[in-house]
DNA sequence: GATGAATCTTCCAGTAGCTGGAAGGTCAAG
DNA sequence: CTTGACCTTCCAGCTACTGGAAGATTCATC
């Protein structure tokens, strides 16, 4: 199968299936005019990664995963680690973006939004009063 | 004054407060010794951008904002536009990042996390049965 | 004045995860 | 045999820094 066939199947651009073969992800192999070869492991293997990837699992999380599932003799409970941590960076994530919105629509409420420059929000950048919307 | 000094203030480390001048954020005078010498206006202009920055703005975002701020016959509306995006953005983010961490919450829940190789997670990864958590 | 530490400078490289584009080889259809 | 769609590699760029090397300068001591 070449790449394109491979790109669709797996929901990845042809750019990036390269890119996780540079990286050492896969390791198609390749037929004689130089194209890569992508068998049904291969497929699999970037489906995946894919959704791993979806799931905001870093490359390097996704490494790991999938040398945990090539290793039948694996731990779940080593499986349920990476899983938790990258639960507990997401939950992180969360609650800054959280912070900065409730933060950014006090602002954004307050100020008129009108031809006039008078702006609750420039006045919190420039830290005017030091009173921050709270 | 030196940038260490700066550094402190505005509570950005100086390799920061370089690159914001090497990318236009800002541009100090120099000394005879070639040291960057930073005036109060130039705090000021870094504790802003310091404090969008805490609040997601992308750099070229503060780019804008400081431009507003630094004209007097802005438009709170212009203004107003730009945190909106950013809002909206921040918004999408959370909603990407809710559903990321609802299923594998789920994946997590199921996984008896032991030291045996069955794992749901794993499972879901692969694939399996295309029936995704929901 | 000499010395050593602390600060300053510039420049280069690396981080994460691709993405775009150039230059060129290959292949299937007509 | 040409055209167009594919494939290849390689290089550059994106965001926003951060680390480190090599070298100048200043400051505090002695």
């Amino acid at each position: 199968m070449n790449i394109s066939k491979v790109a669709a199947r797996a929901g990845l651009p042809p750019k990036t299936i390269r890119y996780y073969e540079e990286i050492g992800l896969l390791k198609p192999e390749r037929g004689e005019n130089g194209y890569r070869v992508f068998d049904a492991r291969d497929v699999s293997k970037l489906a995946f990664i894919a959704r791993a990837r979806s799931l905001g699992f870093s490359i390097e999380d996704c490494r790991i995963l999938l040398s945990l599932y090539d290793d039948r003799s694996r731990a779940s409970a080593d499986v349920k680690q990476v899983a938790q941590n990258h639960l507990d960076q997401i939950a992180r994530k969360i609650a800054e973006l959280d912070a900065m919105r409730d933060t950014l629509e006090n602002l954004v409420e307050r100020c008129h939004g009108d031809d006039r420059p008078d702006c609750p929000i420039l006045n919190d950048l420039a830290g005017a009063g030091e009173t921050r919307a709270s």
